[in-house]
DNA sequence: GGCAAGGGTGAGCGGGCGCTTAGCGCCGGG
DNA sequence: CCCGGCGCTAAGCGCCCGCTCACCCTTGCC
């Protein structure tokens, strides 16, 4: 709710369950080195100077570094998941729940880029058992967006050939947000989710809104 | 041509421009090995090994580790550039050029998904001249597909009211397709460049073809 | 005021990294 | 038959990595 729960890019982000505050401090720091220079290439001892603490503090909050980037991709996922639901669980039209989705889980990927990138992209840094964990996640994310387009097909609103690519195709659509998306460039993100909720109408057939 | 310039995913590549024998050996044993882990988590011993040849071998070829990454992502890009021209200055209406485009750029991305990945994903980790280099290959992507997009819209096949936000949104989602693409999945890649070759005449608002 | 507990530090360990160097074997030309 | 050069290897250099350990300073409870 406050200034002081977000970072320097402006990005609001439910950090503020992390508790205690040195730990918080020292996530946030890994999220945006991973973002900027992903997991691999990232240092302990970076993320800890970013975080103005020791090398050696990074231990006494986390087992590994890994563990920081696993803790990183579940609330990350775990927030995906909660935007997506909302939206396909509100009323309204199966067009307009599908433009709300998009909107949102675009404006996510652009507004909170640092965080999206780390999310969506350092998915194979994790070990078989993290992995695996956030897979489960991933898969609530694609039947939330395919439970929308799925309704519109049936009640006749979408005309869809193949569900499940379309689905993937959407989704894919968003997650890139997250790679090419830049802060100083000439869109903010809602103007980009605007316009990808847009285009995704037209990508399902959607009759009678948004495309002309 | 031959069999002998397929890798074991079965991607043809023009990497037979590539010479010493060894050197393109090493090349190519970089790209699986960047693609599976990452540039940075790939050790030069590990390219070595792949290409059967001592650590050394490689400092032969190749001044330095970056220098592969380099080379392939010059290639990979000129590969790129040549499909979408190839396709943008063939005959035909906007509709059919955009749809090749977009068909075989997705082909390459999902057949080649080992190549690409590294092209798509590796960029930043290339230094600021190389990386220049290559963002001005990535101009040449953009204008291919814009140049299509703006005939469609001049000629009035095509309904776009945000070209430059449409091209974008065209290209990445054939370039996300890098990222989830399993050869071991449900789809062949021409499966799916069919497929986003329709979801982008939607996209474009393409009159009388694909989309019902 | 004594003291246990817990967050923090400085120094450093073992190891693997990118890269270098000295030298070896093979092969075509005189 | 000798030899120069090229492709390659074995060994290893210096560095920095993830992570640990011995110790310190603050805080709250009696």
């Amino acid at each position: 709710m406050s200034t002081a729960e977000e970072t320097a890019g402006g990005e609001a982000q439910p950090w503020g369950e992390v508790t205690p505050d040195a730990a918080r401090r020292l996530l946030l720091a890994a999220v945006e080195a991973f973002a900027e220079r992903g997991y691999h290439a990232t240092t302990t001892r970076d993320i800890a100077g970013r975080a103005g603490m020791s090398p050696a503090a990074l231990y006494i909050h986390y087992k590994t570094k890994e563990e920081l980037l696993h803790r990183i991709s579940r609330i990350g996922h775990e927030k995906a998941v909660d935007i997506l639901r909302t939206a396909a669980r509100a009323e309204g039209t199966p067009a307009e729940r599908l433009a709300d989705a998009v909107s949102s889980f675009v404006r996510w990927h652009a507004g909170g880029r640092t965080t999206a990138r780390v999310v969506q992209y350092e998915l194979d840094s994790l070990g078989p058992g993290a992995r695996a964990e956030i897979l489960a996640l991933r898969r609530q994310v694609d039947a939330e967006v395919r439970g929308i387009i799925e309704e519109g097909v049936r009640s006749g609103d979408f005309d869809v050939p193949d569900v499940r690519g379309t689905t993937l195709a959407v989704l894919s659509l968003c997650i890139d947000v997250a790679r090419w998306f830049n802060v100083d460039g000439p869109r903010t993100p809602e103007e980009v989710g605007e316009l990808y909720a847009d285009l995704v109408l037209r990508m399902v057939g959607a009759r009678g809104t948004g495309a002309a």
